[in-house]
DNA sequence: GTCTATACCACGATAGAC
DNA sequence: GTCTATCGTGGTATAGAC
């Protein structure tokens, strides 16, 4: 049998975009979503665009800033968001800091917003975004640090006044995991799709997907600090 | 500026293994490892084992299969290690249920040796593992779903047990986010490197980064049950 | 400035000689 | 079992038309 290559014949469906730009940024969006970086290619995705092939290397200079920019146009209104919710919460608690449970909500709520909203992109948009974490390219690591450093600073600063019982450096790990169940949650394929045998696909589900997340996670940042407990040991008896 | 595709020239460091398959497989985890799977080419990879460009499809049909043999010499002993640790902690529990950590430990501590031990891959392969974890192509969400089924459904029914204020689709939910944190955390490239800034790469690393992991997991995995509170709405008032 | 046609070179895969 | 030759497709670069 041959490889899975989807990405090979290209529905010409023009979402009759004035310019050149925007149609190659929509269509490449969807075909991102849909296939994959590596598995969408320059010649389907500019047949879908209507436009030439070389007008990627054009407008955008290579496919990947051509990602690259498929990604800001979310991302960075998304990262946003979450920081105007958290100064609203920074002055609504004046001296006191801000709960654990509202700044995780302030981090979870703008990505909701976002797959719940079609014309952005929906749940798919943030699926490219939950695989371009793991990505090994060194392009992809560079731009989404950059694009995270202010959001996750800020935030880790008001986590450091809420859970005062944390180093920062244990901070800065419970927001590594808070970030990876996540990324993973949201991006989840049917990879493991055993896990969510028991969830059809309404309209709601991103909301009940966050309302379970919140919850788990508040209390894993709640827990206390990792102290000389040998929780490990209790197994590895041999 | 051209693009950044490092998997083109191959060190020819022969492991001196006697046959062409092996000499293959060796190779090509060191490969997937360093630049993952799509920007590793066939050729690259033969020459590096000193072998000839067809002799991967011959011996594994496709570059895919071989991915999957990659994987799969790894990843099954690691899971029926797991499954072994479980079984032995319920013969010691007895009629009693395990507890959530020692649950929880049986699923890191694999993954924590595998992580330390050089000889088969260390920790590059369970980076190499968490983002296949995240890729869009069928068949390796296939494969995954496959080889974790076992593993996952066992560890189901003991967390079950351990757990009986959660429903099995809650349950179900967090040993999502459990393997969503684990996997990632696993797979940090330094997309985050702001997260881990105050680590060094040392050998006792990977132990103390599971020792901060499962505090976290377990109490995300005790928190209660998501009931009507509407913690979300605490933000969200415009 | 925008856009097009076309020419590279590397890729995975395969057929057939040895 | 192994090798060479070759095919179709990929991203990219550029000359030149509008």
């Amino acid at each position: 049998m041959p490889s899975p290559r989807p990405a090979r014949k290209a529905a010409p469906l023009d979402t009759a975009s004035p310019d050149t730009k925007s149609r190659i940024i929509d269509a490449a969006e969807h075909l991102f979503m849909e296939h994959g970086f590596e598995a969408t290619s320059l010649r389907s995705l500019t047949a879908a665009a209507s436009v030439n092939l070389a007008a990627v290397n054009y407008h955008f200079g290579s496919k990947e800033e051509l990602f690259q920019s498929v990604l800001t146009r979310r991302l960075d209104p998304m990262n946003q968001e979450r920081i105007g919710l958290l100064e609203r919460l920074e002055r609504e608690a004046g001296e006191k800091p801000v709960s654990c449970e509202k700044l995780i909500s302030a981090m979870l709520i703008p990505a909701l917003r976002l797959a719940r909203d079609e014309k952005r992109g929906g749940k798919n948009f943030l699926r490219l975004l939950g695989r371009a974490y793991a990505d090994p390219a060194p392009f992809i690591r560079h731009f989404l640090s950059e694009n995270y450093a202010e959001m996750i600073g800020r935030f880790k600063d008001a986590f450091l006044l809420a859970l005062p019982h944390l180093t920062r450096q244990e901070l800065t790990w419970r927001l590594h995991f808070v970030m990876g169940a996540l990324s993973y949650t949201v991006s989840g394929t049917d990879a493991l799709k055993l896990l969510q045998q028991a969830m059809p696909n309404d309209r709601e589900n991103d909301e009940l997907l966050i309302q379970r997340l919140a919850p788990f996670l508040v209390a894993g940042l709640k827990a206390p600090a990792v102290g000389d407990t040998k929780k490990l040991e209790l197994v590895s008896g041999d």
